[in-house]
DNA sequence: GTCTATAGACGGATAGAC
DNA sequence: GTCTATCCGTCTATAGAC
């Protein structure tokens, strides 16, 4: 499952297969079909393995002082962006891998949603004006698009974003007393 | 190239083989090699028409009497996003199309930060405050985040960002539903 | 331009020895 | 559990007829 992970994120989903998996794991080919029943029981496996990780240290993450500057580092892990890159693709044309990656992130979403809420409660934002579903998911989302869009070469803009991602982090998360007068 | 594009979106770009795209495009596999020496090369010609179409739209929007709902609105597109999705995955461990794929992005992101700028700056709005680059990051990605997801049949929380999304739209100075309502 | 036919590599998956 | 050996399908790409 390792080595599946590990080809997944460097060569693409396509490059998976049961004979490369094997050689890079240090067996053979057969014996990949010894532990899973089919290539796609493989994907799967992968699939939940990263997803159970990653919802616990997101459990985490809602426990920590600063969920959001969390949930932004989380989300900018190129490991785990690459990944769901290549489970997204993968998705779109095998139905299990689709329906357990829709359970997953509607899952994240929920536990997201929740960090925030405490968050930015905690900081005395107005949830009308910021609704947290909606602020979890520019935080995750736009942590993941960098990701991206830096394992593709582009980072242009992602200074400023990073900027200005800051200061709203300064508002919203670990509030200091300079940033609570620029709320007002 | 059309059938390539449709196989791409509907089942991956795995599925893109030179027989199931002779197939749908009513033609036999040699033909395919007629037109284009490798596979590669098919892919960076539906890349290239894809991006020159996208980029033609876009300095149309430039032009819009609301370029970020108008850039918004491209971004949302499902069927651009889906063969997207793919390219992204594809520029994993094609080098070709990795290549083209971050000349491409970098001109959209050059093209949607000068539409935002006019926007922004003929309406007001402090452009320290709110970096052109970065709003037109945020609204660009999170919209075809938004559609990925709804691809994938997640759709928590979208209603509420939408209205969110709006209600910034509205504060920087493009005009309010109401008024379009009115308008029309 | 479009086809038939095919070479040659690689893939998923299985049978059966050890 | 792990292996060798293999079946059979699909893939990219090419040769050559029409």
């Amino acid at each position: 499952m390792e080595a599946t992970a590990q080809i997944m994120r460097d060569q693409g989903y396509a490059a998976a297969t049961s004979r490369r998996v094997a050689a890079l794991a240090g067996v053979k080919p057969a014996l990949v079909y010894y532990y899973f029943a089919t290539m796609d029981d493989l994907f799967l496996a992968v699939l939940r393995a990263g997803a159970k990780a990653s919802l616990a240290r997101m459990r985490q993450a809602i426990t920590d002082d600063d969920p959001l500057r969390a949930l932004w580092v989380m989300n900018s892990d190129l490991r785990f962006t690459g990944l769901y890159t290549e489970f997204m693709a993968l998705a779109n044309h095998r139905k299990a891998i689709g329906t357990e990656l829709k359970a997953y992130a509607e899952r994240v979403r929920d536990l997201e949603t929740a960090a925030v809420t405490v968050a930015l409660r905690a900081h005395g934002v107005d949830l009308d004006e910021y609704p947290p579903v909606a602020v979890s998911m520019v935080v995750s989302q736009m942590a993941r698009s960098l990701s991206n869009e830096t394992t593709l070469g582009v980072t242009e803009g992602h200074g400023e974003f990073r900027k200005f991602v800051e200061r709203h982090f300064d508002r919203f998360g670990s509030a200091s007393s300079a940033e609570r007068t620029q709320r007002a």
